[in-house]
DNA sequence: CTTAGCACTGAAGAAAAAAGAGTGCTAACG
DNA sequence: CGTTAGCACTCTTTTTTCTTCAGTGCTAAG
């Protein structure tokens, strides 16, 4: 490809993103400072090429998938992004009391703002991660919150009520005997360890044991399917995008967002910043999706970025660039 | 109005509600046992009397909000559930170990897939609780968590890094002050009282007391704040009903229930249903909103069922009361 | 009061016509 | 040889016209 027709694919893909119309010949004369005809003869070579579609005959170009790739790898220079918005994040994070995944839900709600696309936090799957601690609140008499930490510092707590027969005394004792077991094992493996390690142990000291046995099981079996560490900012802003115009098409997006096992799909190993675009994003063909691993002082998960393909990259890279920048420190 | 007109009127209203189709006069000669021209004589007065409606000049009618109201109020029947949806619902409540509220939530998922509407369960504002307990869990040298129980049985945890120049047991003595000096302070005063109960007092103990005291108010700030009480089923349901099929309808709907100031507006104190057809929805013209609070063992809120004013009401009644009956034991 | 009959209405759909944006190709130009 | 003006052609979009049809309101008779 050579620089005449990189212009060309910039431009084109940069219109496009702005209006979402195909773009013609005509309209990027004063741009690229030749005639009509010249234009066209290039947009037809970087269509053979796969970087541009027409959408019938005789319509604009359109950059196809290959296009908006070769665009985000090769041709697109960070945005310069505004500075209000970059103070707003930047406060989040210089407040150092936040923990670090609360501050960057925060932070993906402000971007699900400032861009208009849906953006998504994943805690890492809890299948990974290990038991670090349980602990026993009484509410009351037959009520106590059973609090779950995990490994990576998340921390789920769940209301029970105890079971007739069973004192709270109880319950904190059988606390104290899985605190002392089974912290370290990793979350899946509890279910099965509860069993053969707590059980026995509390048979001989309570007497409804398998009453209590049952209700802890309960608790880390919600703990374990729990779809709670996926956080969404700005859920309905895919709406607001001129291509899902279509009920079809809004049914289709966002029912995939409301599918715990599709979303989790996007959970990422790498700490760079990845780029799925159309098919690619397994949402839409009209869909990209941008995502990035995170992992700083035990806690690790994938933030993403949900948009149109016809997606402003750039500010979108800078801002999870920025993002990045600010969780390394 | 007469009995024949009633009669005409619940044929309307259950055929609209099952076809989504404005009836006309020759459908319902079977189902009347008169002639279609009889019925048009009854149905232009029903429309006179602003129980029904046309979308245009020679189309079939259409129940007005007023006509879903009468059919509400005095044709309506209970209607029978069917079984294994009713032991599915119940099975949830049996499960005794469960607060009622976790309860509520996950039978108000299972009445949005049975019905195919969205759900809302709204805990209680929190200004009107009173602080309960806060409990500090250390997870390690530089990180605690914060657990907030409200004295509705609400409890919040939050994840906090320990200032710089602060040690562990200056938070966990700050807490034990708080839970000396706060408790049983309604949540919206707790800000207040802080800073004159507990400020001077830690001053004389803590060296960097600023930054504890900082960081306690952040706790409750966000506590406050939080619109994380609020649960929702089937949140695309709505999308699969035949009236919102234009994408500004949806845009409208969907976003309305994205907006926390919306939706808490649902907060009801009625422990009866009630039922809020088209403009009352105050989400649109052609969604109805069905809600009921509810109150026990210290635990309150609201749930809510919200759907197009073309709504199975009779399901959706009994089935709210179905709930009602089994809160009540 | 009920009903058959009929003219009339307005939406919805199909078909045809007109307008417009944009292309590809050819031939001329420097 | 790359660049450009010119023009026929293609396909979408919009507008217009026509047709169909479900359903109404009214009238007059039972």
């Amino acid at each position: 490809m050579n620089s005449r027709q990189e212009k060309l694919l910039k431009e084109i893909v940069e219109s496009y993103i702005k209006d979402a119309r195909p773009v013609g010949s005509k309209a990027l004369v004063n741009k690229l400072k030749v005639s009509s005809a010249t234009i066209r003869n290039e947009m037809s070579e970087l269509e053979e090429l796969g970087f541009l579609e027409k959408t019938h005959t005789s319509s604009g170009r359109v950059p196809s998938s290959a296009g908006y790739k070769y665009y985000v790898d090769n041709i697109m220079k960070p945005k310069e992004l505004n500075g209000e918005d970059i103070l707003k994040l930047q406060t989040i994070f210089s407040n150092s009391e936040l923990a670090l995944s609360d501050a960057i839900k925060e932070c993906m709600n402000i971007i699900s703002d400032i861009t208009n696309y849906t953006s998504i936090v994943l805690g890492k799957d809890s299948d990974w991660n290990t038991l670090k601690q349980l602990n026993i609140i009484p509410i009351d008499e037959r009520k106590v919150v059973a609090l779950v930490v995990v490994s990576n510092g998340h921390v789920e707590n769940k209301q029970i009520v105890i079971p007739v027969g069973v004192n709270v005394a109880e319950v904190v004792k059988t606390s104290e005997i899985i605190n002392k077991y089974l912290i370290g094992t990793p979350i899946k493996d509890v279910t099965s360890k509860m069993e053969f390690e707590i059980k026995p142990r509390i048979a001989a000291i309570i007497k409804e044991y398998e009453s209590v046995y049952s209700m802890f099981q309960n608790v880390f079996n919600e703990f374990t399917e729990k779809n709670s560490n996926v956080f969404f900012g700005g859920r309905t802003n895919m709406l607001k995008q001129p291509e899902f115009e279509s009920v079809d098409k809004i049914k289709n997006i966002m029912g995939k967002l409301e599918d715990y096992e599709i979303v989790k799909k996007i959970e990422s190993n790498d700490e760079g910043i990845n780029i799925y675009i159309g098919e690619e994003s397994e949402f839409d063909k009209d869909v990209t999706v941008v995502k990035m691993s995170y992992q700083a002082g035990g806690e690790e998960g994938t933030i993403a970025i949900i948009g149109p393909t016809r997606m402003e990259y750039d500010k979108v890279v800078t801002l999870l660039n920025f993002i990045k920048s600010q969780i390394e420190r």
